[in-house]
DNA sequence: CTCCAGAGGGAATGCGCTTTCCGGTCTCAC
DNA sequence: GTGAGACCGGAAAGCGCATTCCCTCTGGAG
């Protein structure tokens, strides 16, 4: 039995085409109260679907929105998709999904695919690579922009899309503030490399701050913008922790420009048996979920992920002239992991 | 500039509208190689980006995949997601992502919304609830299958979709009796409401097969399916550790019948300055990714949910007549968090 | 040299729906 | 009583593409 067109519901309730259109699909012009009754019937009667494809054919808009996040398993990335999804759903629009195991490659082929199934607009999360490597998505995005889309990016700006920008420096700059009140003064940096321009963005901010708060980096390691890299860190962490210990300097306080590097840190501490916070100090940035059983506790900033997600929602349907940017809060937790023993 | 249609590309080619069609959209019949270059040629000149809605309604396929999870920032779900979206793309599918809030309700909306968007598949994940708040999903589901489309379910069966089924049973069962090849045999069993499915199946399983083993389930505490609903398990289930100890017995092993049950009593119980393993044991069930950097790390069964995403999407694109469900494995791990003290 | 098969290109139809545009009816004011 | 609107239902023209069917042209067999 083949799907009722809805043809099918005017011929059965006997009106004409045009006036279960009308009926059914929210035309501001409404027929007389016993037509609706009758079409709306045949509607029931018949099992009638809408077919949104033609439906988005004829209206040229579709209703959907093209989400491209760089890895969905990743708490970060799901919990903002999360709020992008709630988002969706309460302004009646479907999202379309592509998660680019963080390759910009794949990032440009998902932003060209959603192009291609006319989503109305494109919310691209995560951060930016080197300008080389972006240079394809924005291209992508761009014409996709002069096809009359809409597009946001949740990161740093790329092309002329809409930006929902997470509070990096600020973050990480009362980070450093915080800390240095806590005092700290010997930091690590643990950072990613260069083309991550998130890690570059808060690795910048804490550096100059704390400086200007008369503290000092005392080195910088660089590893892989993961649990992985910051697990693979360790090693290195836990010499320089026992030469601060040799020398009779303070513990040094390692930032951790995201939390999974942290998590990974210290997991490769424990079991050099470096202890967090006697040995080490850590600090994260982001404050995911998974931070919340966390032990040690984490000091970390804390991002609104969702509301994030749901900024860049808003901003994608916003009617043309609203807010073109969206900035969100932040707030430095400070927790166990970079606690100073009582003197 | 409005973007560029097939018709335009065919009048910039100098050639029909058909023989653009022909070039641009896989046809199995291509004209010569001269005109396939000029039309090739027209496209890139002119920008030309298919538009997949038109493709979609007179191909009668969309290419679209329906994903509907219980909630995506769940890691649960949100790995299932990652091996569903990963399989869907080597696929050359789209997926529509909905996260119900586990919401039967939005569940069946979730359903309705991808049959108007004429998907080619749905993709139901998640625990089945009672019989009467499936039925409405079930019925939506049924009435997209008599329209042509293939629908799969990761959970438990529900009306006459494919099945990827996690091996719940299997799972608590062999759980149980690892534990209690380590000794164990006062247990509490920790699980959630009735109508949550998968709790039932697990504790059913567990239950059966401890008495089995000559062991015994204690007692049982039911609270929500999440991590607060452990959390909120955590006073009673210190009463016991604190009875037991009173009257000399052996410390009690709670079983959680999913991981995040686990995490959330564990954190209470340290508040509690109740200690695991020592006062009480703990298992749970997933080994979602959260685990791995946890303390005490916990015992739990390990499922392997990005494939269970991938069966899923395996089985919505096969051919008519391929494999009608699809089984996995599971492996039970044994970590701190049930370890016995060495005598 | 004729006939036929085959290939290659184009015209035209239709996928299922929205939305003008049109003509008819009804109501109300003058 | 008459004309002007207001209102209402339907016919028809697309939306952008795939695909069937038809026509023409070419080459080879007989």
């Amino acid at each position: 039995m083949a799907r009722p067109r809805l043809q099918d519901v005017a011929n059965h309730a006997g009106v004409s085409l045009a006036t279960a259109s009308r009926v059914l699909n929210g035309s501001s012009r409404q027929p007389g109260p016993e037509l609706v009754e009758r079409v709306r019937a045949a509607a029931a009667d018949l099992g009638y679907v809408v077919n949104a494809q033609a439906q988005a054919l004829a209206r040229s808009r579709t209703g959907l929105l093209g989400l491209v996040v760089q890895d969905i398993s990743d708490p970060y990335f799901s919990s903002i998709a999360a709020g992008a999804q709630a988002a969706a759903r309460e302004h009646g629009r479907m999202v379309l999904l592509a998660s680019t195991e963080r390759d910009p490659d794949a990032e440009r082929d998902a932003v060209a695919a959603f192009a291609a199934h006319r989503v109305d607009a494109i919310v691209v999360v995560g951060t930016r690579w080197s300008p080389e490597e972006d240079a394809p998505v924005a291209a992508e995005l761009e014409t996709f922009e002069a096809g009359g889309g809409r597009s946001v990016v949740v990161g740093q700006p790329l092309g002329s899309a809409r930006v929902v920008r997470p509070p990096n420096a600020e973050g990480a700059a009362d980070l450093a503030a915080a800390l240095r009140d806590q005092g700290h003064h010997r930091f690590v940096l643990l950072s990613a490399p260069d083309r991550v321009v998130t890690a570059q963005e808060r690795a910048g901010a804490f550096t100059a701050a704390v400086t200007a708060g008369g503290g000092e980096v005392i080195e910088v390691v660089e590893q892989q913008f993961s649990r992985d890299g910051g697990y693979a860190a360790g090693d290195r962490v836990a010499e320089i922790a026992r030469e601060s210990a040799d020398a009779g300097l303070d513990a040094p306080c390692v930032f951790a420009v995201t939390d999974v590097m942290a998590i990974g840190l210290i997991a490769r501490l424990r079991e050099l048996a470096v202890t967090v916070p006697d040995d080490v100090r850590v600090a994260g940035f982001d404050d995911i979920p998974t931070l919340r059983d966390h032990v040690p506790s984490v000091t970390t900033v804390t991002i609104p992920l969702e509301e994030m997600g749901r900024l860049a929602v808003a901003a994608a349907v916003a009617e043309q002239g609203a807010e073109p940017g969206a900035a969100v809060g932040h707030e430095v937790v400070l927790r166990r992991s970079t606690a100073r023993p009582p003197r």
